[in-house]
DNA sequence: ATCTTCACG
DNA sequence: ACGTACGTGAAGATA
């Protein structure tokens, strides 16, 4: 059993503060909605940060209370409640219900005397407290297990209060808090105090007396001055005061820490109260459960003998998989759909059938698919070669919308309109929790995607049409599906042993190292534990520590790095890092994904994922093989040709971000330097050191350089340029000032893409590919200046990725028109790895780098490196 | 599940 | 004053 942890909020203050921190908003309805929203925005972030066992709200009964009695003017002169505020109370409470959350009143006391009352009781039962409170008027309550979290600008930032922070703040213990107040008193609740006295003198005379109790009783020791005679003349006020900033933690609450038990929200209750307040940005980011909703009724065929007249011209086609793992999952069924009539094929049927099988097989058989690549791999697996694929559901959404996940048709299809299918989760079940439904349900399930898929390809050609990316999606992504499909099928060989080999000497010099870190650590621990180490390297060895991390210090390289002169652990921890990666990842983890039929890995191109246009991979991950250090390239001698005398062939293009940067930005500097075949870092330090000739720039000169043109490839910032080249912001920023001085045209573009972006709300790439950038113009400055370094960042990604997609399209009809056994097996954003038998290694060298220069032409030249050799390591 | 770290372009 | 370089995926620790 883990540890109770109680939630006691403060809702009257807290609704306060979120109205007055948010703009006014309203519903569809008409009814204001900010001090609604902001108190959700806030629950949602404390439930989700505190994982709290037990919750309450806690309200303010009435006007009047228990302190009237003593004070009749108690919280006198308040502002009424503005109605724009009145009217969100009766939300509020219904949205503490749609959480489950418990709430409270009680006629006479104050939402804080609740919360005080509940408090000690759940310290005396030894569980841990946080208290939300919009004011500080609860932090008198704060000890060991309770802390009060206080809001402040906005609603969502907290300022925490423990006693130690209190002692930091003030110089005082919680209770003294109360002691301030009898002193200074609050004007918002209308607490007189001692005239005169504020939060200063309060704090210095409670440093010095300790309390009001204690104060006049030594009040005539005191010497003569203005301020004692006002203490004396408001002895009585001050008491008063006193007792009424007192909270009463005995309070007679009819409810126990028993009824507060929180377990999480009624999502369906809470789903719909945000969709009639129209919270639309959360119901977007809620991760509920999803739940089955009522759907039309749909006609399914469940066939298991298909026959020719079940079979059209055009249809869309879908083969339901266990999950995404398409190179080794089971398939579960197979819908095929023409928009009238739908069938359905159980598994067991579907891959032995010859007529579905030709039909498959059939390129002047139109097929439509959600999924084109994970059904091809999957029907490769059972010798059936899939042609005739001229809708992908995921691509063209993809396209239309990069940010679009795209691995549930649900999902997508709602995102363009279609919601009559299920989500997986509501059919299957998430994570453990996952059975497969009976044959009727899933039948419904597989065929609800087909019809899907049917329904939505007119939709998205037209959307696609009207963005003018109806030729980057059919002529490019479409095609570069199927030829991924093929690279992943066809798997890259691995030699198990020589990793196993590797691993060994890894495993020997590992031991050595730890054994050494251990010993000049002088304790054993985990060095893989970032939190560990820190103990031992900042606290224990007492290095300095340079940055910190939301968790604790930080013991990245670049730290680590900088303290290397400190203390010779320094550097076995790095080397122990570097060498448990190389285990880790790349020796145990490949190991792990290596088929054993074939001896190869197949990895997954993620072909609909990234923001910029790129690949991505993974299972294993292929585009992130060591080569920069010597020990992790080794790696790369494993991976080898899949017959005996051929050889694996790379071919990498030569600066291609800055060359795209070059034709889009059209400098004419950067321009003559790539058309001149200069060397571009050269030619950079030129220009930003203000040297005339190439043979002046020093080898640091022109790393500088090269770290200044990542820069402008990434968006620049002083700031990034700095942490790279640990240089002064101002230095950076002097670097920058040079750069764009000398080449105005970068300046130009850089300022122009912003201002496009700006206006029409996306980027664009060479082919036309679209990124959307909703931040451009927040006012948020972090978000807003992150969206313009993406504006300046993706256009260049994106075009690089658009030239060499191109590219593989080229060279895999090429390849075929040539004839060659030479098959194209991996991409790695800038370079295309190739195996090919030796004796046609004479005509690669030819064709692959004409292809790839001119498969998109630019105003500069393209220029492509290659090589070959036995392994990928000799690739080199 | 999330954070931190580190591998690549 | 704000606090980051752009784009990814995987592993291990920790909660």
């Amino acid at each position: 059993m883990t540890k109770e942890k109680v939630l006691l909020l403060d809702g009257n203050s807290l609704a306060y503060r979120a109205f007055f921190a948010l703009p006014p908003l309203t519903s569809d309805q008409g009814v204001h909605t900010n001090a609604t929203f902001g108190f959700t925005m806030m629950l949602q972030k404390i439930v989700e940060e505190e994982k709290p066992t037990k919750m309450l709200v806690a309200f303010d009964a009435g006007k009047t209370t228990f302190r009237h009695d003593s004070y009749s003017e108690y919280k006198g002169g308040r502002q009424k409640t503005p109605p724009e505020l009145s009217e969100q109370f009766p939300y509020i409470r219904k949205l503490i219900d749609a959480y489950n959350i418990k709430r409270y009143e009680l006629p006479m006391y104050e939402a804080d005397d609740i919360i005080g009352t509940l408090a000690k009781q759940a310290v005396q039962d030894e569980m841990d407290v946080i208290i939300v409170s919009g004011d500080k008027d609860l932090t008198q309550l704060a000890d060991e297990h309770i802390t009060v979290y206080v809001t402040r600008k906005g609603i969502t930032d907290i300022e925490k209060y423990t006693p130690e922070h209190i002692e930091e703040k003030y110089g005082l213990t919680p209770y003294q808090i109360i002691d301030m107040k009898g002193l200074m008193g609050d004007s918002s609740d209308n607490i007189p105090g001692v005239p005169g006295v504020g939060e200063k003198t309060a704090i210095k005379l409670l440093k010095e007396y300790g309390s009001v109790e204690a104060l006049y009783e030594a009040i005539d020791s005191m010497k003569a001055s203005k301020m004692k005679e006002k203490l004396v003349a408001n002895e009585e006020q001050a008491h008063m005061s006193k007792k009424l900033a007192t909270i009463y933690t005995e309070a007679p609450i009819d409810i126990t820490l028993g009824d507060i038990s929180y377990s999480g929200p009624n999502e369906e209750e809470l789903l719909a109260l945000w969709r009639e307040l129209g919270f639309k940005s959360l119901i977007d980011k809620s991760d509920f459960t999803e739940t089955a909703t009522e759907q039309q009724a749909i006609e399914v065929e469940i066939v298991e003998e298909v026959t020719p007249h079940m079979l059209a011209d055009k249809m869309a086609v879908h083969v339901e998989l266990e999950n995404d793992h398409y190179h080794d999952c089971d398939a579960l069924g197979m819908a095929l759909t023409d928009g009238s009539r739908t069938i359905y094929v159980p598994i067991e049927h579907a891959f032995s059938n010859d007529i579905l099988k030709s039909w498959l097989e059939d390129e002047t058989k139109e097929k439509l698919m959600a999924d084109s690549k994970a059904t091809q791999a999957m029907l490769q697996r059972q010798g059936i070669e899939l042609k005739g694929v001229t809708f992908d559901l995921s691509l063209a959404g993809y396209i239309a919308d990069p940010s679009i996940s795209g691995d549930d048709v649900q999902a997508l299809a709602k995102e363009f309109g279609y919601t009559d299918v299920q989500s997986n989760e509501a059919i299957y079940g998430k994570g453990a929790k996952w059975t497969r439904p009976d044959e009727t349900e899933l039948a419904d399930h597989v065929a609800r995607k087909a019809i899907a898929v049917f329904m939505l390809e007119p939709v998205l050609e037209e959307k696609l049409r009207e963005n003018e990316q109806f030729e980057l999606y059919k002529n490019l992504e479409l095609p570069l599906a199927r030829i991924l499909g093929k690279m992943e099928s066809e798997g890259i060989t691995v030699r198990i042993e020589s990793l196993e080999e590797m691993g060994d000497e890894l495993a020997q010099k590992l031991e050595l190292i730890e054994s050494t870190i251990y010993e000049l650590a002088g304790e054993k621990f985990n060095i893989n534990s970032p939190k560990q180490l820190g103990v031992i390297l900042f606290e224990k060895l007492g290095l300095p520590a340079i940055k910190k991390t939301k968790t604790g210090y930080s013991t990245a390289a670049d730290v680590l790095e900088k303290l290397q002169s400190k203390h010779i652990i320094v550097k076995h921890i790095l080397d122990y890092r570097m060498l448990a990666k190389l285990r880790s990842t790349y020796i145990e983890g490949l190991i792990k994904v290596v088929h054993k039929d074939d001896s190869k890995v197949h990895t997954r191109f993620q072909q609909a994922l990234t923001a910029t246009g790129r690949l991505s991979s993974t299972d294993p991950n292929l585009q992130n093989i060591p080569i920069r250090l010597e020990e992790g390239r080794k790696i790369r001698k494993a991976f080898v040709p899949s017959k005996p005398e051929w050889v694996l062939f790379a071919a990498d293009y030569s600066q291609i971000e800055l060359r795209v940067l070059a034709h889009m930005c059209q400098d004419e500097v950067l321009v003559e330097a790539f058309r001149e075949g200069m060397d571009i870092h050269t030619r950079t330090a030129m220009n930003v050191f203000g040297i005339t000739s190439p043979e002046e720039v020093t080898s640091n000169m022109r790393r500088t350089a090269k770290a200044v043109n990542f820069g402008i490839v990434y968006g620049i910032s002083d700031y990034g340029l700095s942490q790279s080249l640990d240089i002064t912001r101002k230095e950076a920023a002097e670097f920058i000032e040079n750069y764009l001085a000398s080449f105005p045209g970068v300046k130009g573009y850089m300022d122009n893409i912003i201002k496009d972006a700006k206006k029409q709300g996306f980027v664009t790439t060479i082919l036309n590919r679209r990124r959307y950038l909703p931040d451009i113009n927040s006012s948020n400055f972090n978000l807003r200046s992150f969206a313009e370094r993406t504006a300046m960042n993706t256009p260049i990604q994106g075009s690089a990725a658009d030239i060499i997609k191109k590219a593989m399209i080229d060279i895999d009809a090429r390849l075929k028109e040539e004839g060659l056994q030479t098959k194209l097996l991996l991409q790695v954003h800038d370079e295309l790895i190739f195996e090919a038998p030796t004796e046609e290694v004479e005509i690669l060298e030819r064709i692959v780098p004409e292809v790839m220069e001119n498969a998109i032409e630019l105003i500069v030249p393209l220029k492509v490196d290659f090589s070959y050799g036995p392994t990928w390591y000799d690739a080199k």
